[in-house]
DNA sequence: CTTAAGCCTAAAGTATACTACAGAGTCAGG
DNA sequence: CCTGACTCTGTAGTATACTTTAGGCTTAAG
């Protein structure tokens, strides 16, 4: 039997005793039970609920991308081949912010390597890269 | 034409005339010259630090992060390697951000294909990996 | 000249994700 | 039994990066 009082949830999440009111506010896990002087009473599954909160968040998921994650056991009309669309869907998302920092990745490696790191600042070619071609049309001045 | 109102500054730089203003606040940006009836006039070059500003945010740099690049451009006593440096950091930055999502996505990708996708939510393994019965989910997503 | 578009300041609002009180009740060790 | 650590609610503050609003001049086109 797995009584935890909130500081022993969060301490055993890493998370802040804040934290975790902050959550249950955000409707992110489940109003616990409480005890008889009204102290939130959890089990243990509730500190794996709050880790993959926090790991999904070190993962770039927003609170309310995490919310959906796991409101998907919630839904009674959802079908398992609703839900398998949704995981389905997030795996999508996940590829596309590899594909996005990849590129990202890319362009700074190329500023890198061009870059000697001797001398003044005012040859730095990283520098000049980023400032672009400063070069403006009439037309785009012009209101 | 070199004597540009802030809507145009804005406007070759790609921002919002109120992001110009913000900058200025935030310090990224000098305040310009003023007309007589006190409207900022800008030279074009302001406009190349504006896109300066832009570019580096799309690669993923904070605002504090940039006001410490351009001070560094501006710093006759600073290094290149000052700036390589703060590149090549924020390119582990990145490299770690791929390898997490990298990470994720597995595992739902994982979750994905044990999933039959028919039938009630009741028997869906997706859904009871989430609910963190320790098995899939703690190994994978948490810590 | 009129009027719409553009500019000004200062302050408040937005969204995300917490974090920190204030004031009061509750539980556990010595 | 006392003390200190722990918990409660509700509200307010923090940081980032803008965006909007209010009220009021200025400029340019017709």
């Amino acid at each position: 039997m797995n009584r935890l009082t909130i500081g022993k949830v969060a301490k055993g999440a890493g998370l802040g005793i804040e934290t975790v009111r902050f959550y249950e506010r955000e409707g992110l896990i489940e109003p616990p039970e409480r005890s008889d002087s009204n102290y939130r009473i959890y089990s243990s599954q509730a500190v794996s609920r709050l880790r993959f909160i926090k790991r999904a968040k070190t993962l770039g998921f927003t609170l309310r991308e995490i919310k959906e994650l796991l409101s998907l056991r919630h839904d009674p009309s959802a079908s398992k081949s609703a839900v398998k669309l949704q995981v389905e869907a997030k795996i999508e998302d996940i590829k596309q912010k590899i594909s996005d920092l990849k590129n990202i990745q890319q362009t700074l490696e190329a500023l890198d390597e061009c870059c000697n790191g001797q001398g003044p600042t005012d040859d730095c070619p990283i520098l000049k890269a980023l400032e672009g071609d400063g070069t403006l049309t009439d037309k785009s001045l012009s209101q």
